[in-house]
This record gives C-alpha cells, structure tokens and sequence, in this order.
DNA sequence: GCGGATCAC
DNA sequence: TATGGTGATCCGC
C-alpha cells in the first residue's frame, strides 16, 4: 500500500520537465497554464521522448528502493537507530557556529547586466541566451515563468513580447572581476562559484572591523573619482540604479542615508548585517547591479539564506543551534545545495518533504542509502556544513563539447573529433597540464548519452596524441553501430588530468589591494 | 578503472 | 527549426 506512488504518471513526471519554482521570483504565478504550454510545447519531440525514458528510469529505482524498505525489520531499524544516535552525538560534538559565512549572489546578473547597457530593456521582459538555450531572465519575464535553462522558443509562447538578447560573456567577465574586488576587500581567499556567486568568510574581517574608525565605513555614492562624459550623460539619463524589480523583499543597501543629506555617502555600523549591506552598497555604486546575501555559521546554511531575500535582499542566521534547528525545520530539501530534482523525488516517495523529516527518518535512511548520501542527510538535517572555505586546488578535469545539427557521416564524425582535440590540446597547453584518461562522450539525435574512455601508460597533451586516442574510440563505436551510421547530436572530449607531482608547482589566485595576485600554495 | 547518473551554475 | 557547456562526484560494477 505504501510503496505505491499516489500521483499519476503525468504527475509524476512533471518533476521532470514543468516549470521549476525553485527559484526566486517565481511566486504566485499560473503554474497550470505554465505547465500546459511547456508540455504543449515539449511533447512529440526527441527530447521529450528522452525525458519519459529517464523518468522512468528514476521510477524504476524509487520501486526498487520501495521494496527494499518493505523488507527492513524491526530489528534492524532498531540497530540502525541506535548507530544513528551515536553518529548525531558525534556530529553535534562537532558543531561550529564559531565562523561567519556569507554567501552572494548577483541578482539575475547576465539580464541585470544587459538591461544595465540597454535602457530600453529595462521595462520589457527580457531574458540572456538563444531560441534554443536562455541562460537567464529578468525578473519581468519570470512573471510568465521563462526562467533559466529554458529552451527560448517555448520561453516565447509564454511571453511573446520576450526579449531575447545574446550573451556577452566577456562583458559579464568583466563585471566579474569588478565585484571580485570588492568581495577580496573582506576575504581575499573567497571562493567564486561562477562569474557572480561567491562564498566569504567575514570572520576576520569582522574582528578587525570592531576597531574601524567611522572613515573606512563610510562609503561614497559613487566609486568612480573621475567620471567619463559618457557616466555623466548615463547619470541624466537615469537617477541611479536600473528600476530591476518593482517591489524588494530585502533590505536595499542604500537607504539610510540621502545623498544630498549626508555628502554622498553612507556610514555603515560594524555588525555583520552592516558589513555585508556595505558589500552589497559598494557592489551597486560600482556596478550599477544589484547583489543579495546569506549570512550564516556555514556554507551549506549561507547558501540557502542568500535565496530567502532576493532580490536585492539579505538574510541573516543567527549562529545558534536553536536558531539553526528552526531555520531547518521547515526547509523543503530541495532548497539545499546537493538535492536535485532525482534525490527530491526519492525523498519524497519516502515521505520526506522537509530538512526535518530527514532527521525523524536517519534511521531508514542509513537503510536505504549509502554512507556518504546518509552523512550528507544527517548533516543537513543538523544544520551542519562546512565553516571553512578554501579554494579548490588543481583542477582534476578538463574537456570540450560541441552540439550541433545530426551528423551522420563517419568522416565529419572524425574531422569534428580532430577539431575537439586540437581545442583541447590547446587549452591543456595553456594551463601546463596533461590527460590521463581521454574519453569520447556521444549523444544520438535521441539524446541517448554513451562515454567511453582509456586510461594511458603515458600522459598526454599534444593534439596528435590525443586523437590518436579518441579516433580508436570512435571508431569503436561506429564499428559497433553496425551497417548503420552513428546520428549524433554531441560530441564531448573530456580528460581527466595527470595530477601534478609533488615538485609541481601549484598555485591560487587572491586578491589584495583591488589587485588579483598569484600565490603559491603552502 | 569504466560507464551511467546526478548536480551546480 | 529549436532543449547548452564545463567540471565534480557518486554508485555499482
């Protein structure tokens, strides 16, 4: 009775392909008629034929964990439980609210961006990307629940006035390294996640802020000293920032005080609150783009807190357990960094919706799970993550990928898989690196994905070397495939690196005095 | 080590 | 007409 899913297929597969209201600005929106046009539009093609298949597949391995459940005995839920005691004890023992985590997050920054250097964007619905692929949308075009990651052709029947403007990521580098600055000034080890998300720790920033005189807290409404006829003419233009959203939940940075009133510019306090709204204060003067921010004891907890005021926004977690365990409480898993859409549904089936139920459930969990899914959960379910960033060293992988129109013939197959290597090759060259494992990865014009791979004797970084590889993988395929030919739609390279010796030399990048540094490690 | 899958951005 | 590209990690062989 209860390892029978209560939803329909259709339901259940909406998980997959409907609209995801994950995200910020997507609320109180008719997600019915969202959904029927996503489905309307979706439905009969490869894609969403692939869509079903892996559905299912999903469904298969929630039945399988299903009956695994309804084998588990009395006993051995009783010994799991008491195992999982000992493992929360020990987690507990461990806790840390010591450090103060902050995580930001620019506001829909490719749109943010655009609309910044296009005036006339900035009152339609607008989104970053193709007909194929939009990588971001305003928050005017979320409205109708075009959102990221949505092909913009079916982001066009929702909102046929939808803007769609290609992207400039060599604008939004720069923007990048602009507000990289500001983030080295209160943790020159923070961690980027992408052009416009960061992890910091304001730990030691905040101790030295405590003895800060007033003048290195005060900030100018305007970071530019000597500013351009063009800024002058901009500034007439606008009166300060793009109009990006009609209403904010958050705290806006620059309330306090008036331009005019205070000499244009703003004193912040020396709390944590103040500190990071002063980070957020200087992003906007600089920028012109609006930024929102967690503040917590972990990165996990930061995470989710950057999310709960955007836009334009922050939210603070006070870093005590209780405060922790109530902020946890209510917490949908799929708000947590890790729990994807699969690991949502095998939670829900199990009746698990919220970050509590996870710790009312540890026990069948450590059952059903393995051990690294179920420390992850116990940890969540704690609150617990981790207070300490650090930068990620080497990278262990590197590879290039091309989507195109079906291609059919073995010859192009294998001109276009030359092509990928010398690009690889290309890019190992520049970073001083070699491949130890080069694998071919297919997708058919059924989105069927296959990868195989070969480790060498021998590392390797030249073109020829490489293809001399991949070739032998291609040819194994298309050999395999019979009289027929390979349709693909893919063709990814990726190589897994030779990891540097112990001489080697590694290093990381910081920032320092608005300047990006190379430094050894350790 | 290999291949499939999941996840984040 | 049309559903991305890059990197990491995990699981079960």
């Amino acid at each position: 009775m209860d390892n029978e899913p209560t939803a329909t297929k259709d339901e259940g597969f909406l998980s997959r392909m409907a609209l995801n209201d994950n995200k910020a600005g997507m609320e109180g929106l008719d997600r019915d008629k969202i959904n029927s046009i996503i489905m309307e539009s979706s439905k009969g093609s490869k894609f969403y034929e692939n869509e079903l298949k892996k559905d299912q597949q999903v469904n298969q391995r929630i039945e399988k964990m299903m009956l695994q459940k309804a084998r588990i005995t009395q006993a051995q839920l009783k010994k799991a439980q008491a195992q999982v005691e000992k493992m929360t004890l020990a987690l507990e023992r461990s806790r840390d609210l010591s450090r103060v985590i902050v995580h930001v997050d620019m506001d829909a920054f490719y749109a943010a961006v655009e609309m910044r250097d296009c005036p006339e964007l900035k009152t339609k619905p607008m989104a970053v990307g193709s007909m194929s692929m939009l990588s971001t949308s305003n928050y005017h075009a979320r409205k109708y629940g075009v959102r990221a990651a949505m092909p913009g052709f079916i982001a066009k029947k929702l909102c046929s006035d939808l803007v769609i403007v290609p992207p400039n990521f060599d604008k939004y580098r720069a923007v990048s390294e602009e507000i990289r600055e500001i983030f080295a000034d209160y943790d020159p080890h923070f961690l980027p996640m992408s052009l416009d998300e960061a992890y910091l720790d304001f730990t030691e920033h905040l101790q030295q802020r405590q003895a800060w005189p007033e003048s290195l807290r005060t900030h100018r409404y305007t970071e530019k000293e000597n500013p351009t006829p063009k800024d002058i003419e901009a500034k007439k233009e606008e009166d300060l920032s793009p109009v990006l959203f009609e209403e904010s939940p958050g705290s806006p940075p620059g309330l306090h005080g008036s331009k005019g009133a205070n000499e244009g510019s703003e004193l912040f306090g020396t709390c944590v609150e103040e500190a990071v709204r002063e980070m957020r204060f200087r992003i906007e003067q600089k920028t012109t783009l609006t930024a929102s921010a967690g503040i917590a004891p972990n990165m996990m907890l930061a995470k989710v807190c950057s999310d709960k005021n955007k836009p334009n926004g922050q939210y603070r977690l006070p870093p005590t357990r209780e405060a922790v365990m109530d902020f946890m409480e209510d917490l949908p898993v799929r708000k947590v960094c890790g729990i994807g859409k699969v690991s949502e549904k095998m939670l829900n089936a199990l009746g698990i919706t919220k970050c509590s139920h996870l710790g009312q459930q540890m026990a069948l969990l450590s059952l059903l799970f393995s051990e690294t899914s179920c420390r992850n959960f116990m940890e969540v379910s704690l609150g617990l993550g981790s207070t300490r960033i650090s930068r990620h060293e080497e990278r262990k992988s590197m590879s290039i990928e091309r989507t195109f129109k079906e291609l059919s013939d073995a010859e192009e197959q294998f001109s276009l898989c030359r092509e990928l290597c010398k690009d690889l090759a290309e890019d190992m060259k520049k970073e001083g690196l070699k491949g130890k494992t080069v694998s071919l990865k297919l997708k058919n014009v059924n989105f069927e994905v296959k990868t195989r791979a070969q480790t060498l004797p021998c590392a390797v970084a030249a073109e020829e070397e490489i293809f001399a590889v991949a070739k032998d993988l291609l040819k194994t395929e298309i050999d395999n495939e019979g009289p027929h030919p390979l349709k693909l739609r893919l063709m990814e390279l990726p190589c897994t690196l030779q990891q540097p010796a112990g001489r080697a030399k590694r290093f990381s990048i910081f920032y320092s005095g608005g300047l990006r540094w190379i430094r050894r490690i350790r």
